[in-house]
Parts: structure tokens; sequence; C-alpha cells
RNA sequence: GCGGCGGUCGUCUAGCCUGGACUAGGACGCCGGCCUGCCAAGCCGGAGGUCCCGGGUUCAAAUCCCGGCCGCCGCACCA
């Protein structure tokens, strides 16, 4: 990108001119963290977004389904989820200087213990009785408020219905899986992808598209069976080879720069902790590259213990390198364990756990005791049913042996006799049992992602601007232009050309204003990457000439054969394959 | 939230310090006409601006002052 040093203005500049993004109402002023998609930035983002359909969706349909899944959702679900207690922070603000501090941080240094379960007024309380003061200028604190990034909101007419906007898709995928599981015949592993919108609240959004307070999240839970990794990721072999840059958390620590691994090495190093992990890393990565990050510019950077969020065991963020800001995160891909699944098992009571037939059915010998009621009823009266409980909770093995040594067995004061107990041996058949399955999840951050994807297109030729996507990421694909501006023949099988082209399923811009130059520069600007011209010749044989946005070079092809001819450029078909070279 | 800098046609910008001839100028883009046989060509014409918003100072404010909003940079924040 020589030259090009910083192109964040430059993008941005481009956006909003010829339609792609720009801020939110504009016209009252603008409010920080909330963007618009135009035209063309609208059909990106449905091409980036179908993109991923395929690697992650389509490509592995046999276990990956997606659904779709509220924007709002009932307080008890971010409460089980960890959201409404990990997402909130207490902080306080200097009454001098009017800094924010996170309280709790604040307390923990100055007074050197925890006061983890401290409420909002405990915190107060502790500062106030220990005249803790503002760190930078010794100010008096205020009272310690509590920053909540979820937007919340509430269901219905009744203020105790409270609601939040979801700060991630996860948990439509968790408080969705056991329909899912069943949908799909409950065998591991399962993956269940979503793509929507979601809310945080950020105390201070910048970066324009880079921190947003809404945007657009694709996002997958990969069920897997702990017990067998082996088997849940079936496709592991295909990118076993595959090499990407990788950074661990020791190596970041060691001040070590990333390093290229095979997805095998990295999975037997440990550096990645699970395969499934590891292979959606790869796909993740070949995804971005089919969006025209070059691998060089791509790495994933391992979370430290307290960078991870509260559900995660082992997380890399995948970070592309951007002009401005340097490395991005474009997608974090964690191991979520059964964090998320067990703690809606809790909150929820309902049974989220699959069952995992054995192979072949176990059958156990085990003793069970059994007590004759009738017996101890007689003696006990009324108490039968605690001593009952008492004996049934007692391991097998010291009823029999107090049963053999003594003759009776001692609960508490009472002897109870021999008749009353009886070991038995049973046959139990096991044909499999519960697991609570664990979770890999990559998700990404679409509009990031955009933006990325324009930079790496923006290219400049002889003063002019040309965002060179890959073709078939392209939001318009193809131009036809007639090649003068004003003969009325030219025009007509222009846009009889335009029509079958659309006709055909193309997203095609037709344009007959100015010169062709300027028509070429124009398209070129919004990335069309293929233009069909209609000149005097057309009229005689009935062949256009087809121009390449990124070479500037052009072939003659028949009107007949263009549809085809498009569908294999936009594959990534050679020009000089399509047609024949101008004379 | 704090500090610094900034906000002028669709876009980029001149003017602001030193208030008045600013009816806010230019370039690009856009629209119409002419011309034009393949890379932002030329000529003619045209549309387009609450000078971010609100208040104040002044005879007079794009310009000075205050507050707000928005943007960029740094800090803090980013489970």
């Amino acid at each position: 990108m020589d030259g090009l040093s910083d192109l964040y203005d430059k993008i941005s500049e481009l956006a909003k001119r010829r339609g792609f993004f720009w801020p939110s109402y504009e016209i009252y002023g603008g409010i920080s963290g909330f963007y618009d998609l135009g035209p063309y930035g609208t059909l990106l983002k449905n091409r980036i977004i179908e993109k991923w359909r395929e690697y992650f969706i389509r490509r592995h349909q046999e276990y990956v389904v997606e659904i779709e899944s509220p924007i709002v959702a009932p307080s008890v679900v971010f409460e089980a989820s960890g959201h409404v207690e990990h997402f909130t922070d207490p902080i306080v603000s200097c009454l001098k200087c009017g800094r924010r501090f996170r309280a709790d941080h604040l307390v923990e240094e100055a007074l050197g213990t925890s006061v983890e379960g401290y409420s909002l007024e405990d915190l107060s309380k502790v500062i106030r009785e220990h005249n803790i003061r503002c760190p930078f200028d010794n100010g008096e604190l205020g009272e310690v408020k509590s920053f909540n990034l979820l937007f919340k909101t509430q269901i219905g007419p009744y203020e105790g219905d409270i609601g939040y906007l979801r700060p991630e898709l996860a948990q439509g995928m968790f408080t969705a899986f056991k329909r899912v599981a069943e949908t799909m015949r409950n065998k591991l592993p399962i993956g269940i992808a979503q793509i929507g919108r979601v809310g945080r609240n950020e105390i201070s959004p910048r970066q324009a598209m880079i921190r947003l307070r809404e945007f657009t999240i694709m996002e997958m839970e990969y069920f897997i069976d702990p017990e067998d990794k082996d088997n849940a990721c079936p496709f592991f072999e295909e990118k076993a080879n595959v090499k990407f840059r990788i950074q661990s958390y020791n190596m970041k620590l060691r001040g070590e720069e990333p390093q290229w691994f095979t997805l095998e090495e990295a999975v037997e190093n440990k550096l990645i902790i699970d395969k499934c992990l590891g292979y959606w890393m790869v796909i993740g990565y070949e995804y971005m590259g089919s969006l025209g990050v070059p691998g060089s510019s791509m790495f994933f950077q391992e979370k430290g213990p307290h960078e991870r969020a509260h559900y995660s065991k082992q997380t890399f963020d995948q970070v592309v390198r951007v002009s401005r800001w340097g490395w991005i995160e474009v997608a974090g891909h964690s191991y979520r364990g059964d964090y998320d699944l067990s703690r809606h098992m809790l909150y929820s009571k309902a049974d989220l756990t699959v069952f995992k037939p054995y192979k072949e059915s176990i059958t156990i010998k085990t003793k069970k005791v059994r007590v004759d009621k009738s017996i101890l009823g007689k003696i006990y009266k009324e108490k039968v049913y605690d001593i009952v409980n008492i004996i049934q909770n007692m391991p097998v093995e010291s009823i029999s042996e107090q049963l053999e040594k003594q003759g009776y067995l001692k609960i508490g004061d009472h002897h109870i006799p021999l008749e009353a107990v009886k070991i038995e041996e049973v046959e139990e058949k096991i044909t499999g049992k519960k697991i609570i399955p664990h979770v890999v999840e990559p998700s990404f951050g679409v509009d990031r992602v955009l933006y990325v994807t324009l930079e790496y297109a923006y290219r400049e030729k002889e003063g002019r601007v040309i965002l060179s996507f890959p073709r078939d990421i392209a939001p318009i694909q193809a131009a036809v232009f007639p090649l003068l501006e004003n003969d009325w023949d030219l025009i007509r099988e222009a846009r009889a050309l335009y029509k079958i082209l659309v006709d055909e399923g193309f997203q095609v811009l037709y344009d007959d204003t100015g010169s062709i130059g300027r028509r070429y520069a124009r398209a070129d600007e919004i990335g069309v990457p293929a233009a069909f011209t209609v000149d005097y010749r057309t009229l005689e044989d009935k062949t256009v000439t087809l121009r390449d946005r990124d070479t500037w070079k052009q072939v003659r092809v028949k009107i007949d054969n263009i549809p085809q001819a498009l569908r294999l450029f936009l594959k990534g078909a050679r020009l000089e394959d399509l047609g024949s070279p101008l004379s």
C-alpha cells in the first residue's frame, strides 16, 4: 500500500460521497456510535454475509444450521449468561477533575483486599470511610454508580419486566439449543449460526465503523462432545496443513512476533487447546482471505486470562492490519466450554443435555439396599421416612459390613434389625449417558469486516480511485455503456443488454452520460469488476467489449455469451479466456 | 467521562487570528445542451450553503465569548 499510509480519511470521504456508509441521524447533528449503510454499502454487506454463509454454513451443512432469534430478551437470559453481572462496571468519578475509575479496582488497590460481592453502596461507604481519593489529583470521589453496557428496555407496559438488547448473538443459540438439537436428531457435533444485530452501550465509541453501539454480528456456536473430541471436527484433516500466524499469550508477554504454524502444529503444540477451535480459526482465516486480506496482514492473538470474557477458557482475536489503527479485531474465536449451557440449565431448570448412546449398552451389577418398611413401620411409626432416607443415602458397603459384623444397623440410637434391611444384587443396563456439550465460537463483526474489505480493495491508479474488490463480492457486478452519449442505436442496444443481465440475476449499472472514460472511472470507483461497452461494431456483429476493472484490458464477447462469460469472470476466469482480443 | 484540535455547497477546501465591501469564493462532482469512435478531454448553461446547534457581546458575527452536539488524537473504557 505504498503512499497510502492512512486510508481512513480517503475511505470515509469515498464512503460518504458514493454511498457506502455515513454517520446516522446527521440532520439532527448525529449521535456517536451509529452508522447508516448506503446503497452500495448495503449491497457489499450482503455479499460479505453471503460469503460467510458459504464458508461457515453451506460448506458444513451436514452439521451447521442457521437460525434467527430476537434482539430483545427478558432479563433472566442475561442474568443466566452472566452479562448482567459481568457486563456491569462500578464506576466512580473524581469531583475535581471528572476522571472516571473502576470503583472496585480503586478500593482493591488502596486496601489490598478483594471487594468481590460488594454492592454499590458498600463500595461508596468503603471509599468514604477510608478516604480514598482520586489517584490523579487527590480530588474527592463521588458516589459509586453502576455502568452497564447492556441496553436496557421494558417489555410490555409493566415496569418490572426488564428486557435487554442482546450484546452478542450466542444466548439466542443457547436458549434455542434444545429445539435445534432435536431438529438435528440429537447428534453432535451441531453448529448453530446466526447473523443479526446487537447493541452495546459503549462509554465512548469512536473510530467510525470500528466501534459502534449497534452493529451486525455473524456468529456460530459449534457444540461438541467434550469426551469425544476426535470426532468433533470431521473436517479437520482437510485443513490440517493450512498455515496461519498465531501469537500466543506467552509469546506476547515475551514480546515475540506472531509466527506461522500449520493447524496441525498449533493443535499438537497445545497452542490451540481444541481441534475445533483451530479448525474454525482456519475457516475464518480463509474467509477473510476471500475478501481480499492477505495472510501476512492478519494473525490470531491469544487473550490473556484477565483479558478474556467471563465465559471463555481460551480466546483468540483474529486481527487485521488497517492503516490508521494498526491491528484491529475482526473476529473472536472462543472456547466457551459448557459455561453457557450449564448456566441456562441452572436458571431455567431445563435439561439441555444431549443423550449420548454407548456403542454397546453396558450391564453393571450393583448392590442395592431394600428396606422392608412394613417391619420398620411397626417399630418406628412416623420416624420411618427419615430413617429410610438415611439408610438409602449410606454407602452400600458400610451397610453390609455393619450387618455382617454386628447383625444390625445402627442409625443414631436405633438398631435396625437384620431382617428389615436386605442387600440385593441388581443388573442395570446402561445404554448411554447425558452430556453437556462444549462450545466453540467464532464471532465476526460485519461492520469491521466491511471497513477492512474497503481498505484492502482501495487502489489509486493515474490519479483515479479504484476499489479492487475480489470480483465475487463487488456490490455492482457489471456495467453496461453505449460508447457515445447521444447515439440512439447504441443506447437501444446497450439497454437491451442491460435488461438481459438484470433478468439473469446480476446487479448491473447502466450509464450513458459523460465520456466513456468518465464512465469507466465512475464504475472503477465503486468497484464494478466488468464493463461492457456497446460500439458501432456491435450493430454489425453482435459483439461488445468486456473491460477488466483491474487491468483496463478489453476483449470482444458475443452478446449471446455474455451472461455465461460474466458468471465465469466473477468466479475468477481470465479475461483472455472469455473473448477475442481487440484488434 | 477528561484534555488538545477541529466542524463552511454532495465532496475537498479559501475566508476566521486582525468582526464590516461575503450577495460566503474556488476546485471536483452533479444536472441540461453542444461536441466526442474506448479511459475523469473541451465549450456553453444550471442547480446546490440554516457557515454544526443554541445563547451572548456588538451598530454589525462564518469570524469574538459561553454552553451543547458531532468528529479526530491522547487518556480512561472496550465483559
